[in-house]
DNA sequence: GGACTGTGGGAAAACTCTTTCCCAGGCTAG
DNA sequence: CTAGCCTGGGAAAGAGTTTTCCCACAGTCC
């Protein structure tokens, strides 16, 4: 029954030309195709109601019109909004996303590079720190080569340190701004609400906030750090532990904005008055987190144009030697989950 | 340059055994083949890293691995949120989720669905209610029905009325208890932010909430309705016309809970207190927003499960007939924002 | 006028897989 | 002992493009 689909072939037949020549003439190739002809094959094309097989033009070419688009989460809005930045240029490129979602599974990673190399995707956006676990991390290299061996393009947002053009935020200068605009508002002892130690993500923004407060004369003491993964919930829990510790901290740092949600939850509940007893800041400036109230001061990152870029790198076709990295500044905003320390 | 690939012919040589056999073995079809060959081209396949061109085997099979999932934004969190759910099913089943997003507009809807029936992908998901427009509609549907007649499958998420498998909240009902609930409170004024009037899903809310209001004998009176378009700014802005109109109202119900943010963020710009002087409620429950302070009523919608459900609908390949509708019912949650009614 | 150039167009190979058809050889049954 | 059957395995025919190679023909130059 393969009755259902209008090949080339008919298009040609009812145009009264080869093949060929009406595989020139849809595909505007540089051999030259006599107008008329040309115009008899469109109208053809067009009347058949012809769409060309993307499968056979991909076995015949080497190369399709996917790329992928992995992400650990596209309900965590860190990586829908830089889903959509890379949707947006794929789309306006006439190409086709292939969205995988990993949940920071080595394994899951793995399988869909693969499909994507099975299905000769032109380019990958990876999104998402890697974990720094020497082995997992090894093997995905391996794996971005054999895809870039086959002709593919990877791109990667703040994850850095693989072979491959790299959009990265700048988070260890983002968070010791951060931390110097708090430390001018008064604050001298300070939480931290830190991420998972094995993302490179997290420890930048850890070892940012850490090496502002030691250039200004301040410890960050053991006991005031507390991690959590990422998430609400886990900025929910790690925040209740550090209440139930009893901290002596006047700010609390997440470093992220969805830890930074759970965290301002926690206090909510606990009674604790953001900011007149306790200042939050967070990282990210997530566009569905701005009409928290108290507002979240953070570190503002455009999520969506660093997905545009890293899809604009991947697909930039002119560009070969050297991986490109391209550093994006944070922008500190101080709004009102902080304020002058409390004095008790 | 095919050096890179390692073909199936090239695993049928290394293990002395022709191309059939081995595309037998590792397909593992219905034709026996014995042990020791087996295992042999299994080996072979392993040692030289064999990988199947997924375009060649689409264009024999006449059938893909990928599913498309069509939604309008993927930065929305309500569409994101279903995209897990379909992607959650999709990954599982092993199969390549290609990502579409529309913006509401037609055009960009039928380019995709185009990219995918030049795919031959096995099915669609279609998220997000439709616009009613006659014309575009009836695109959309010969559309959809050229998209089955090659053997794909379509489901819908939030978007009756298609000829597919459709997953669909109960709207009416969601929003007329919740009015009720409202009622109940004490409230006999309401204001409503509603969402696009061509939109099924924003006119089944305010219908639904609207016969509520009529069941208990109250009115809703028209300059006490306000449109928005889904979108925490447009949710925004129609709160401060409906301010600056000077509603008597003492319950703003908005249909959805991203212009629910909006509307508190336009209350809390202008200091009118939730819900003391105003309640105001939403509608999805996102899960991103639940942080908000105060804390939104809203009706809970599954959103996750509606979209793997959809998923599985649009997969089950057991299934052949008459398309099947799953009704979701919505959970009212009457939370921080809605109070007794002020008096003043 | 013949050789040469350039241009339009067609035949066919290549891309890699699936699947059908057929054959050889070992059984069983009569 | 032979006819018929079953089973494993191979050859080859697709699937729908792209692209190379070649041919025919018209025009140009000596």
């Amino acid at each position: 029954m393969s009755s259902s689909y209008v090949t080339l072939e008919q298009v040609a037949q009812h145009a009264g030309v080869s093949l060929a020549t009406a595989s020139r003439v849809i595909n505007g190739s540089t051999r030259q195709v006599s107008q008329r002809l040309s115009e008899k094959v469109n109208a053809s094309a067009e009347e058949l109601g012809y769409l060309a097989n993307a499968s056979a033009q991909t076995l015949a070419r080497n190369s399709s019109s996917l790329v992928g688009l992995l992400v650990h989460d596209i309900a965590d809005p860190y990586f829908s909004s830089i889903a959509r930045g890379v949707t947006r240029y794929t789309e306006e490129q006439g190409l086709v996303t292939v969205l995988g979602t990993t949940y920071r599974s080595a394994q899951k990673e793995s399988t869909i590079l693969a499909a994507l190399r099975a299905h000769r995707a032109k380019a990958v956006v990876l999104v998402g720190s890697r974990s720094t676990d020497e082995e997992s991390n090894a093997r995905l290299v391996r794996e971005i080569e054999a895809f870039q061996q086959q002709g593919g393009r990877v791109a990667c947002v703040s994850q850095p340190g693989l072979p491959a053009d790299t959009v990265s935020p700048d988070n260890h200068t983002g968070a010791a701004e951060l931390a110097r605009h708090l430390i001018a508002l008064g604050h001298r002892r300070f939480a931290i609400l830190a991420g998972p130690t094995n993302l490179s993500t997290a420890r930048e923004r850890l070892d940012g906030f850490h090496s502002a407060l030691s250039a200004a004369g301040l410890e960050l003491e053991h006991h005031n750090i507390v991690h959590g993964d990422f998430t609400r919930d886990g900025g929910f829990e790690s925040t209740q532990r550090l209440m139930r510790l009893g901290t002596d901290a006047t700010c609390l740092f997440a470093v992220n904005d969805v830890m930074a949600t759970g965290a301002m939850a926690a206090l909510r509940e606990s009674g604790i008055g953001v900011p007149e007893e306790l200042s939050v800041a967070g990282f990210d400036d997530i566009p569905t987190l701005r009409d928290l109230a108290p507002a979240l001061t953070t570190v503002r990152l455009p999520l969506e144009q660093m997905g545009e870029r890293a899809a604009q790198m991947a697909l930039e076709s002119d560009h070969e030697g050297e991986d490109r990295t391209v550093n994006v500044q944070g922008e500190v905003l101080m709004r009102e989950s902080t304020g002058k320390p409390s004095t008790r």
